[in-house]
DNA sequence: ACCGTACTACGACGATCATCGTATGATGAG
DNA sequence: CTCATCATACGATGATCGTCGTAGTACGGT
């Protein structure tokens, strides 16, 4: 069986939390790990990049105390660790979510107008 | 009259936000211009970094929308958005601000206990 | 035993970043 | 006017980061 290993509660970083959430592909997972609950193989999510790119940011998630990653036969079970964020950093990881779903609904918006604002002829290249 | 040029409130970008909020020096000049809220020159910190550094710190807390700077004579005021922050990001910068608190004390706790569990000749090098 | 699947490890690449020293511009004081 | 002060601009440098492709490891199914 193999096992990864999680940094502890009490040695989560906020430069490394902050650091890992700042990254738009990493903030994207754990939007939707914070969606569902229970936990989704790195193979569910679709990102827009390579697959050796999405280890890279799992791994990154996790060693900054974020995610964790536990494996059930060949796959890996990702869960978000809100409760040991919240006891640490309390409202950190919340905010950060609102934060994120409002500028996507807000860029939406905007892209949106901006697109019924366009001129006929415009290509703004 | 100098002026200087800052991003719109709706401009805010959460991936510079966090970006900007998520380098140490950068985050000890938020928490103190957290703590008093009248601006305060850049001279007035004492960061453990050069001056165009410092400089450099304080262009990406003004271009992230973090701060706003504005000239006083020859040197300039520093303060924080947290009206526009808290705006477009609701609860984001008082969540890393307590963060931030919250670690310092423990890292202060864990350094003191630390020391005091050094054993007598104990040098780590 | 074999093969396919899920993920990782490793090395490489270009881009960005934090840092610095020095030179420069703007302002107020003498 | 001259000078000191505050801050910026401009390279330069070393470190880190995001990205990728390829090769490898572990596990489950046939």
């Amino acid at each position: 069986m193999r096992t990864i290993s999680h940094p502890d509660r009490s040695a989560l970083r906020l430069d490394a939390v902050l650091a890992a959430l700042s990254d738009p592909v990493r903030r994207s997972i754990v939007s939707r790990l914070a969606e569902r609950a229970d936990g989704h193989s790195c193979q569910t999510f679709e990102l827009p990049v390579a697959k050796s790119t999405a280890t890279h940011h799992f791994r990154v998630l996790r060693e900054s105390g974020v995610i964790r990653q536990e494996y059930h036969g060949t796959s890996i079970m990702n869960s978000l660790r809100a409760g040991d964020l919240d006891d640490r950093f309390p409202g950190l990881l919340s905010a950060v979510l609102a934060a994120q779903r409002a500028e996507s609904a807000a860029d939406r918006r905007c892209d949106g107008a901006a697109e019924r604002a366009t001129p006929p002829s415009a290509d703004p290249a």
